[in-house]
RNA sequence: AGCGGGGUGGGGUAGCCAGGAUAUCCCGUCGGGCUCAUAACCCGGAGACCGGUCGUUCAAAUCGACCCCCCGCUACCA
């Protein structure tokens, strides 16, 4: 018997978990507590929701509640959906709690006396009329590269330079609007940089690990360890246990992990053994996982061992299966259905054994994968309802109605069946040992197949009529396979594999038949309850997306704009900074430098993409984009303006005759826009393969919207787009 | 543009790190069987020059180089 030790990442409660939180860290681990629970291994699983940090008081003062309110209603809702999805834990805890607390503080005391903390005076923004210390998010001001006048105070976020405390300008209190100081403030610092080596060597004998964890880990340390802050300036948290010290807390990234610790001692004394968590975390012999996504790496990999190291004693992780992530891209649903994918609504909608089944057979586990519904459908339908639900339901229900309980068996018939069965439990068992789920679960399913296969080969339909006993004897081997199944999905799918064990007859638990339970001879004369299939399809309907053409250039609002004033920008080589009129002014920032002087820019008629989202480009606001075409691909080397005639008012809309829709875009939708530029003769049909659904009526270099197949010359208002210059056939306008 | 991850029959995928004979599985499609079962199950067929080029090798989807395309993050992309 091992005793496996679990560690779940915790959920922030600071909103409600989704699927990603369900296939990336949460599914994994139960599947594995669930399999070493039935191999009669020792497990005990922790996690909770982590309720600290400043995103949560953000959410708080927005809701105009207190902090606590906030954490204890995601807590709340989060550990429900864990549980309704059948994750069970010996103790899904929070970390604001005083047991918590009392833990973090012991584990600062022992650091600190081994002289691994020490502190250091820092800088801080501090709001005089908020009597507080600001965390770096609550400060806002200009940025003194970009003229920003929104950034914050560690970052701008139109020009990503990052600030030191003070660097930032006319910085301002986001709470109060009033301008905070800056004032020394003393924090607790860890002596990561101290545990470089021995972090090094303890990942040397690493070698399984994921290559993603293994990867990022060494870069990480062979980058080099800093120092790091691990107290913050404000009252939502773990206080620091020493006088002097209020106002102060013990900051997220080094007080949620030490929940691992926590949450085992407070199960211990839950249970009222208050020293069982020792079992775990005193014995080298004990086996340590953590299950994650790939985001939290470095704090299992790298901060977390090196406070276990610093405070000694206990056992460091063995394993952090890192999971990827599940995106969400594609699989438009009707707005019936709704498209959400926070667990509440799914399992709402959804039986819990087939999200769970979904996303086994489709787990992130060594690289991205993407949800999505239509193919949730897919999967269900044919393949879980299909083979594994019809095979468990065509077995039961046959037997139960021909025999109503197990029949004879017949040694002989069994050889091939028994065979397959320990093969595929050995098979399974195998890539479970080493959390390769998602192919578990396929060898699972490959079970289901041979049973299908082996009723079919068997006819028991047929066998009734001709030799009543013979077919027992087939029965009594299929129902072999479904309780082999039965088991073996279990850590899958928990709320199926219980209903089939109860079909079966049987009165204890599968749990107490445990994963070698296939190996027990079936109990001949053991009565069969009436089976109902245990899955049913699900039907969800596809919104059919409806394609008119050029979708991508219908969601751009292209103006004609007139540019007013050209000037240098402050901080880039390449770049101008561009007072516009395109009926209303417009600032933008333009990479033209290179191609024009600001007097040929001066007074120009452009196409401006007037619905891009602001961006700040070095520093400085730019609301749309003007067109150019380029050649330089082609050989060429001009980039050309895109040139609407004088006689175009101001804010003419630049649509081709097509109807545009609205909404800001991203500049990667922008880009997906194709536009070209060719030379083109008048009444011209077709042009590089290309029909031209609007051939011009003059000879000359034309910009084309194009899309499969079709273009449509670029025009505002019946008058088409030139271009201020010659470039090669097929410049790409951007 | 930089970094990371990918491009495998119509769609989705396995295999790639540790190169070898007919390239996996699911869906779809075509034909057949069966009728116990949730129009489910079983058998068979068609369909892939494994993104491209060049190289290493007796042998490449798998190793190397260069290129093209897609996705994510980042950027003096506007």
């Amino acid at each position: 018997m091992t005793k496996v030790f679990i560690g779940v990442a915790w959920p922030y409660a600071n909103g409600v978990i989704h699927l990603g939180h369900l296939a990336g860290s949460l599914l994994p681990p139960d599947i594995f507590r669930r399999y070493n629970l039935l191999k009669g291994n020792d497990v005990l699983m922790v996690s909770g929701s982590d309720q600290h940090g400043t995103p949560i008081t953000l959410t708080a003062e927005r809701q105009g509640v207190g902090p606590e309110e906030v954490a204890e209603t995601f807590h709340r809702i989060n550990s429900k959906a864990i549980e309704d999805m059948g994750i069970s834990f010996s103790l899904f805890t929070k970390t604001h709690n005083p047991n918590h607390t009392e833990v973090v503080h012991d584990i600062f005391n022992v650091l600190r006396s081994k002289d691994l903390l020490y502190t250091r005076q820092t800088m801080q923004y501090f709001c005089q009329a908020c009597d507080r210390f600001l965390p770096d998010r609550y400060v806002e001001g200009s940025c003194p590269k970009c003229a920003c006048s929104n950034a914050r105070a560690d970052q701008c976020d139109e020009c990503g330079t990052t600030f030191e405390v003070g660097e930032i300008k006319d910085g301002r209190c986001i709470h109060c609007e009033g301008c905070p100081e800056v004032r020394e403030t003393e924090h607790f610092f860890l002596r990561l940089n101290e545990f470089q080596e021995r972090l090094l060597s303890y990942l040397e004998g690493k070698d399984h690990w994921r290559p993603s964890v293994k990867t990022f880990t060494r870069n990480w340390l062979e980058g080099g360890l800093q120092d790091r802050a691990i107290t913050r300036d404000m009252d939502w948290g773990v206080p620091v246990p020493l006088d002097g010290w209020d106002g102060k807390v013990i900051y997220v990234w080094f007080e949620a992990v030490i929940g691992y610790l926590a949450a085992s001692k407070e199960y211990s004394s839950l249970i009222g053994e208050p020293d069982l968590w020792e079992r775990y975390w005193k014995d080298d012999s004990a086996r340590h996982y953590y299950f994650l996504g790939k985001d939290n790496i470095p704090f299992h990999s790298i901060i977390w061992p090196a406070i276990l190291m610093g405070y000694g004693g206990l056992h460091l992780p063995d394993e952090i299966p890192a999971n990827e992530y599940l995106t969400t891209k594609g699989g438009k649903l009707s707005k019936s259905r709704g498209t959400s994918i926070d667990l509440p609504s799914v399992l709402a909608e959804y039986h819990p054994d087939l999200i769970r089944y979904y996303l086994s057979i489709n787990m992130p586990d060594h690289r991205d994968s993407e949800f999505s519904w239509p193919d949730f459908m897919t999967k269900v339908n044919n393949e879980l309802v299909a083979e594994l639900g019809n095979y468990y339901h065509r077995v039961l229900s046959f037997t139960r109605k021909n025999f109503g309980k197990i029949p004879e068996a017949e040694e002989a018939d069994l050889v091939e069946v028994r065979d397959e069965v320990a093969k595929a439990f050995q098979e399974t068992s195998r890539l479970l040992d080493d959390c390769d789920f998602k192919k578990a679960m396929k060898s699972v399913m490959e079970l289901a197949r041979f049973g299908n296969r082996y009723f079919d080969s068997v006819k028991p339909w047929a066998l009734v009529k001709q030799d009543r006993v013979a077919c027992g004897k087939v029965l009594h081997a299929n129902l072999e396979i479904v309780r082999g199944l039965a088991i073996m999905a279990s850590p899958f799918l928990p709320f199926s594999s219980a209903e089939v064990w109860g079909y079966l007859g049987f009165e204890s638990s599968l749990e107490d038949a445990g994963w070698d339970g296939h190996r027990v001879p079936l109990p001949v004369g053991q009565g069969l309850k009436d089976p109902v299939p245990v899955f049913r399809k699900v039907e969800i309907e596809v919104e059919e997306p409806i394609d008119q053409g050029f979708s991508d250039f219908r969601r751009l609002e292209l103006k004609v704009g007139e540019i007013k004033s050209v000037c240098d920008h402050p901080d880039a080589d390449k770049l101008y900074v561009m007072q516009l009129d395109t009926g209303e002014e417009r600032q933008v920032v333009a990479g033209l430098k290179s191609h024009y002087s600001p007097e040929d820019l001066t007074g120009k008629k452009v196409v401006v993409v007037c619905n891009l989202k602001p961006a700040k480009l070095r520093g400085v606001e730019s609301k749309g984009m003007v067109l150019a075409a380029d050649d330089e691909k082609l050989g060429g080397e001009g980039v050309r303006l895109l040139t609407p005639s004088d006689d175009l008012p101001n804010g003419t809309p630049v649509d081709c005759g097509l109807e545009i829709g609205g909404g800001k875009l991203d500049y990667k939708d922008f880009q997906k826009v194709d536009m070209k530029v060719f030379n083109l003769l008048k009444g011209q049909e077709t042009v590089s393969g290309m029909v031209l659904e609007t051939p011009p009526d003059a000879d000359s270099n034309l910009a084309l919207v194009c899309d499969d197949g079709k273009a449509r010359i670029l025009m505002a208002a019946d008058v088409a787009i030139t271009i201020d210059g010659d470039l090669k056939d097929g410049a790409t306008v951007r």
